[in-house]
DNA sequence: ACCATTTTATACCGATCGGTATATTATTGC
DNA sequence: GCAATAATATACCGATCGGTATAAAATGGT
């Protein structure tokens, strides 16, 4: 579904890399990259200490060009977040699918956040780090990471779910109870991990998480 | 401890209310008043979000004024993280002394987080808070948020080890990594109920720790 | 290849940013 | 109560903020 464009060279400079859709019209792929760019650094600084010069900057657009694709400094951090939030989501399903068993997949949920939150120029749960910002701030934004909590949250409980029905699971096991109590503490144990410096105690949660799922099996 | 000081008419404004100390000088007091009223703010809308002119409005004193008892917005941040961090650090060690068992102990520390979730004006843990906007902005704040996850990880695990110690726990409960866990679980619930405007869900994962507890009762 | 349309760069806007010099006012030690 | 000191308000600084008018340049349909 990718493509890869030559980048062109306009007023001397070098400003387009890797579009997702060659039949996108360029004001949609300038768009798309405009967000691609500044989605980490918002998702780093936060959408108040972001400013305008900063996305200017990453894309080495002019204030103008982003202007002329985009409203607002607004529009550009909800749609940063949607690409994040979305891309989270896309990696998270590619990772279990890849799993046979449900307890797999749980498995695998959690191997995807342990790799995540050691990588460079990620920083950090685009959730949290939006949700913090936007909890008493910017409804719009709140609405989004709400949405996002659920979705994740149902994800896990499908799974556990459907480990139920399969056998896998004991049906003791309360795949809402689960999934909340799972999110919480992977987006709790992500964030010390990122203060910490380590992954130390994230792997302590992520352990007792899987004690927990293997104490359900059968 | 505390006293309270005769509210002070300068150029027709009334601009203090309460101190901790009659015998801090002057500057001393109008220090803490700025903390005092800029630090719910700093919580609410971050620290990057939050500018000088919000300060001298909450305080009705004028910028000028300000900066003559603070070097820079940063040195207010500062202080403002210190003087939240210590009120939670003091309410809860208040909350907890009250109880008798170390269980009982716990249980006082879950509802003292599920109240003040709930509070006005509160805008949410303030380690929480500066944590996610200080990570990859702020190293001293960082530092500072990461002592304060520390300090509240050892008080949990004391008080399970005070609990092993007087026989009320098991000895298969670990206090390292229930204090971990717990935690986690506690600011990723505060962190889920702020977003979704309701308990629902902090509830289930306190019932959830409550029932972990239980379990190791003896 | 041309021309209408889209997209871009330049230059600029008023507002606000964090911060400061200074004169005025309040406090405090005596 | 007076002088020395501390604290405050006023006015202002350059830089940067988010945003825009406009003209030049690139794109795309034919």
């Amino acid at each position: 579904m990718c493509c890869i464009d030559t980048p062109k060279k306009i007023f001397g400079k070098l400003y387009q890399s890797v579009y997702f859709c060659g039949v996108m019209t360029k004001a949609e792929r300038t768009r798309h990259f405009i967000v691609e760019k500044a989605a980490p650094i918002i998702n780093k600084k936060g959408m108040a200490g972001t400013s305008i010069n900063d996305i200017v900057e990453a894309t080495r657009l002019t204030k103008g060009s982003v202007y002329g694709n985009f409203e607002s400094k607004d529009e550009i951090c909800l749609e940063a977040f949607d690409y994040l939030a979305k891309r989270v989501g896309a990696d998270i399903v590619m990772a279990m699918s890849r799993a046979n068993s449900n307890k797999d997949k749980l498995f695998a949920l959690f191997e995807y956040y342990l790799a995540v939150v050691s990588q460079e120029n990620t920083y950090g749960c685009p959730l949290l780090n939006f949700g913090t910002e936007a909890d008493d701030t910017n409804p719009i934004v709140k609405q989004k990471v709400n949405k996002a909590i659920l979705a994740t949250e149902n994800l896990i409980a499908k799974v556990v779910r459907s480990g139920i029905e399969a056998g896998e699971f004991k049906r003791s096991f309360d795949p809402e109870t689960f999934s909340i109590k799972a999110f919480a503490m992977i987006e709790g144990g992500m964030w010390i991990a990122r203060l910490q410096g380590n992954n130390k105690q994230l792997q302590i949660i992520l352990d007792s998480l899987k004690q927990e799922i293997d104490d359900y099996c059968q």
